[in-house]
DNA sequence: TGGCGAGCATGACATCTGTCATGGGTTTCT
DNA sequence: AGAAACCCATGACAGATGTCATGCTCGCCA
């Protein structure tokens, strides 16, 4: 029998989750948790198997919570599902240690599946979600950009930026302008949006 | 027996839903679609009693598809349910002839008991997203402002919006200035997202 | 019928942004 | 040690943008 936690949000989603997963014979959720840091202290607790965690929930972000588990409880298997699946969430999740990588477009034979292998040491990256990230590469951005392109991303004017992130202005228009080329965008808002739908930010 | 037809893009959260649902004596779920279009096809064939729709789906939006609908099959009742519930899309989902809308943050109870009060001609609305929408208040923005700024939510330059609005460089400057005035920000970009934060676009 | 607001446009002005050249400091790799 | 990359900053310039004043047309309502 296969213990498993499992961390969403929506309520509505989490409890059909859990109902879909109690159909299988092999499978049992020991737990549920609403929130990133429930889920965390849910987990020292109860020691599940496997963790079906959301990636995007209002306080602690998926692969945070994944990264925390795969430290404190090696014996935990995390696997990530999400609605939005940005290619740099995948790189990220991974090197967090996270086992499996799901859209919520999957059916429920594959989430099953899924936390079979990863139960078993398998891992499992959805085929669409790996060539997404593939296609997309690394990010061309220094930290710095990456750091400026973020506080950009709200449509904040440079010198709110600049005293955001403590840097003069100018220094923050080189690195946007540096962006912009690197994105191939005619703007930094426009540089934003494309880094954050890659995942580069 | 209330007969439901579900539609939701993502599998893994709608066979979940279907299969909370017809865990209720008085609910079956008769048909389920992943698209807009899917849906519309679907309903014209099975006259569901109640359609519970997903407002974000790849295709056509929950709100049109309720709409075609509401005028299509008077007889069916249509809610809906969102992970986003940006109060613009409250008051559109009204107008459409909706007759619940939901978070999917509620409990899987109050998912069914809101199916049987919209079949017995009721509505219900989540308190939360209703005070929302009365707080943030009816949109200040004129139709054509509404449009311009639409366009602006992608950060393409003002030549651009002037081409695709069909409208002077100059005119699409001014009724950017006069939202960005009536949004309280201090840019297009700016003004283009508390916008769309408050469901004016 | 006159007033009003919305839609559309132009021109002018100040400011904001994007780009480029330049330079100095630090770390990392060879 | 030297090269290369990154971090931080300044200055200058052109073009984009935000703001304001102004004017025209049209439909709606009192």
């Amino acid at each position: 029998m296969i213990r498993i936690l499992l961390a969403d949000d929506e309520h509505l989603i989490r409890g059909a989750m859990a109902a879909l997963l109690s159909l299988e014979d092999d499978l049992q959720v020991v737990a549920q948790a609403a929130t990133g840091a429930e889920a965390l202290a849910t987990a020292r607790v109860v020691h599940p198997d496997v963790a079906v965690i959301d990636l995007q929930m209002p306080d602690l972000d998926g692969v945070s919570v994944a990264r925390a588990l795969s430290s404190e409880l090696p014996s935990c298997s995390t696997m990530i599902v999400t609605s939005h699946g940005r290619p740099g969430h995948l790189k990220r999740a991974l090197a967090a240690g996270v086992r499996g990588f799901l859209p919520k477009t999957v059916s429920s034979d594959v989430l099953a599946t899924v936390v079979r292998t990863v139960h078993s040491g398998g891992r499992y990256v959805d085929p669409a979600l790996a060539a997404e990230a593939i296609s997309a590469g690394d990010s061309p951005l220094t930290p710095r950009e990456a750091d400026v392109l973020e506080l950009a991303l709200e449509g904040a004017p440079i010198d709110e930026i600049a005293r955001r992130a403590s840097l003069s202005p100018g220094t923050v228009r080189n690195y946007l302008s540096s962006a912009v080329g690197k994105t191939g965008a005619s703007n930094r808002h426009e540089a934003a949006r494309t880094a954050r739908a890659r995942g580069w930010i």
